[in-house]
DNA sequence: CACGATTGGTTCGTCAAGTGAACCCAGCAG
DNA sequence: CTGCTGGGTTCACTTGACGAACCAATCGTG
């Protein structure tokens, strides 16, 4: 059995899986993160690759933008007309490990053929790069069963 | 710049993202599979704890059951009728990274007053547990920049 | 056996969200 | 002025989410 909380009796309001999912679980959000972290920045691109409706594609990145995810960049190259891109912000950079979680799970059981559509390598070395649990000890963790999670719920201390 | 795929020119059919959200990314699914992590496994735990309407938990469940992520199983306690209840199987528990990763990305950005409601400690030392980003060599990496996407479409050969 | 309570759902009417096609506007080429 | 392209908006339609009501199986009780 995993480690529980005490059969799971603490406040969910405020649980920052919900919290990010509210900002990134709609429909087209993490895809439109996906290209953005493939470098693909400008509408068109994106509203091509992804296969999005205008419409959705439009307001995924208002909000994207509205949190602070993605900004909207005007630039100019020399001889066109002025256009604007969406890229990553710091915080929108932050959410690649959950990219990385998704495209991990999914190479491993749902890849045809058994082969990986897209292989992450060290840009140093060139080795595979991979997600891994780990413990401010250095201690490498293979899955949620050695995991303990802790409340820390203000209001909680009455549970 | 990020490093990019020749500004993304790539099959983006049978993504590996894209997959794993067609399995758990309609709305509830990963907050049912937070509470199954955090060991809520009975069908009226899960709607109080989620709060989601009983048709659209119904539903979530019976695809996350039919993909895989979760088994049914009926159990009996001494004295009580039969019921039971949704666990998780290995392919589900492979799905903790992702849940971790929306944590840790909400922890760091939505966190009122600075504080998660909810730690991971490792079982064996206590010590905090965060994902993280390695190659096979062993080094750390800190983010997307120092990452190299491959793509290994079995048909983009003439990209 | 009938009665009610509990678990684990289904059905239904309503409302929000996603979808694709059509349209719109700015700026540049000719 | 016309046509083309990028970056959208508007609209009609379909799908999905929501909450309340209802239903079936099972147990303890009388």
């Amino acid at each position: 059995m995993l480690p529980c909380v005490s059969e799971a009796s603490w406040d969910r309001s405020g649980c920052s899986v919900a919290g990010t999912l509210a900002v990134v679980g709609e429909k087209w959000s993490l895809l439109v993160l996906r290209e953005a972290f493939l470098g693909v920045r400008r509408f068109a691109d994106l509203q091509r690759t992804l296969g999005a409706p205008k419409a959705v594609l439009s307001d995924r990145l208002a909000t994207l933008v509205e949190q602070g995810v993605l900004t909207r960049v005007p630039y100019q190259a020399e001889g066109e007309r002025q256009r604007h891109e969406y890229r990553l912000t710091p915080k929108g950079r932050d959410l690649y490990p959950t990219l990385v979680a998704l495209m991990q799970w999914g190479d491993r059981y749902l890849a045809d053929g058994g082969v990986a559509p897209l292989e992450l390598r060290h840009g140093d070395c060139g080795a595979p790069v991979t997600l891994q649990l780990v413990c401010a000890e250095g201690h490498r963790l293979t899955g949620p069963r050695e995991v303990h999670p802790v409340p820390r719920s203000t209001a909680a201390s009455a549970g």
